[in-house]
DNA sequence: AGTTGTGAACGTTTTCACAGCC
DNA sequence: GGCTGTGAAAACGTTCACAACT
């Protein structure tokens, strides 16, 4: 039955691959799609999309399968796709800065509103229209365009500073690409995202 | 005890980081760390990184903690970070040239062997000291270069395309940033590293 | 005393299997 | 007949707690 508050973290990440699946599905005009079909989508087992979509509520039809444009709806009003979520980029460097492009996150509701700096040729610079500003001004920039969401590209050693003006500015939420593990206060969440942790895997699975 | 065989990929991620913070106590001269003071440097539970450390065999000793240098080797040794396997990177835009230059990798054990990108303009510019070839040689470049790894950095509609022609030139490891899911044959192995996904998880924990 | 290695308890996530609905 | 929704079972991963070792 629905149980819509806590929702698990990994359904949350199937439903994040779900509804880019809608959305292309609904594109072609695709009416609807069952659980074996979405499995073959995705490669998430269709038991697990049917347990997963089941926290939402009875959203498919036995028989029928699940209307596109309902559960893509219904998906996106779990994930909060449609409200423009106003996000800050720290470090503008070469990922930061393929992030910052990367035109994917607007179909999720992130809008990038604030990049900060704080390498003194870079200020002023413009990406992706948006200015490029000293790391100095972070906290009172922040606040001023109220912005809870950031994401974090700068070296490791810069990344605890950075992380600590986040705060300061009122920021609640943290995607981290540096390679450390960032001190925050309880009400703040932090995604981490390492890239080395994903190659060394890889490593392992190497043979001869 | 030790079961060396088939260890967790939660355990791989955590050996990743714990060799990055191994990797820097040896460098500072630390001989010993025990799994509090591990704990504090990666914030993985001690509990847990005796767990996972009990299935390397017994590595630790009561009353002293980890060596740090024998430690590390054995994690290495798990990863085969000395093994320098070579890699393909599929897609010279931003974000494949910011991993490209991104100088962590190394210290795993993987080495940039070729860039290709389907862009004509791009071919023969020079990144990290490796000519960007096209995308047509690809297959038969990676053959001559016997490369079993490659990272997918190419938009989501190009990405089944390169994928097909790495596994024809003997590609068995993929690391995916395109968000698409890969076909590939079974004895080929793909992690997917999803930017978006980790957006959306953001948004939905987004109040207001 | 200090700290490991590990069985046992716990909690979470996935898979199974099928009753019930279309 | 086909497919969903969901309890029940299984698998998995983490934390606890303590005997054993230095």
């Amino acid at each position: 039955m629905a149980n819509q508050n806590r929702i698990p973290i990994p359904t949350l990440t199937r439903f994040a691959n779900l509804y880019r699946v809608l959305q292309e599905a609904e594109a072609e005009g695709v009416e609807h799609l069952n659980s074996a079909q979405l499995e073959a989508l995705t490669s998430i087992s269709a038991s697990q999309i049917r347990k997963d979509l089941s926290m939402l509520g009875e959203m498919g039809r036995p028989g029928v399968g699940y209307k596109v444009n309902l559960l893509k709806k219904r998906i996106g009003s779990i994930l909060r796709v449609d409200r423009g979520h106003p996000y800050a980029l720290v470090g503008a460097g070469q990922l930061g800065r393929a992030i910052a492009n990367y035109p994917g996150f607007e179909d999720y509701g992130f809008k990038l509103k604030a990049i900060f700096d704080s390498d003194r040729e870079k200020v002023g610079q413009i990406v992706q229209g948006i200015p490029i500003e000293s790391n100095e001004h972070m906290p009172a920039s922040l606040l001023q365009k109220s912005i809870r969401i950031a994401v974090l590209t700068v070296p490791r050693n810069a990344a605890q500073d950075a992380t600590d003006q986040l705060v300061a500015g009122g920021v609640r939420w943290i995607l981290n690409f540096a390679p450390t593990h960032l001190k925050v206060p309880d009400n703040c969440i932090v995604r981490d995202v390492f890239l080395t942790p994903e190659f060394a895997i890889l490593g392992h699975f190497t043979e001869d």
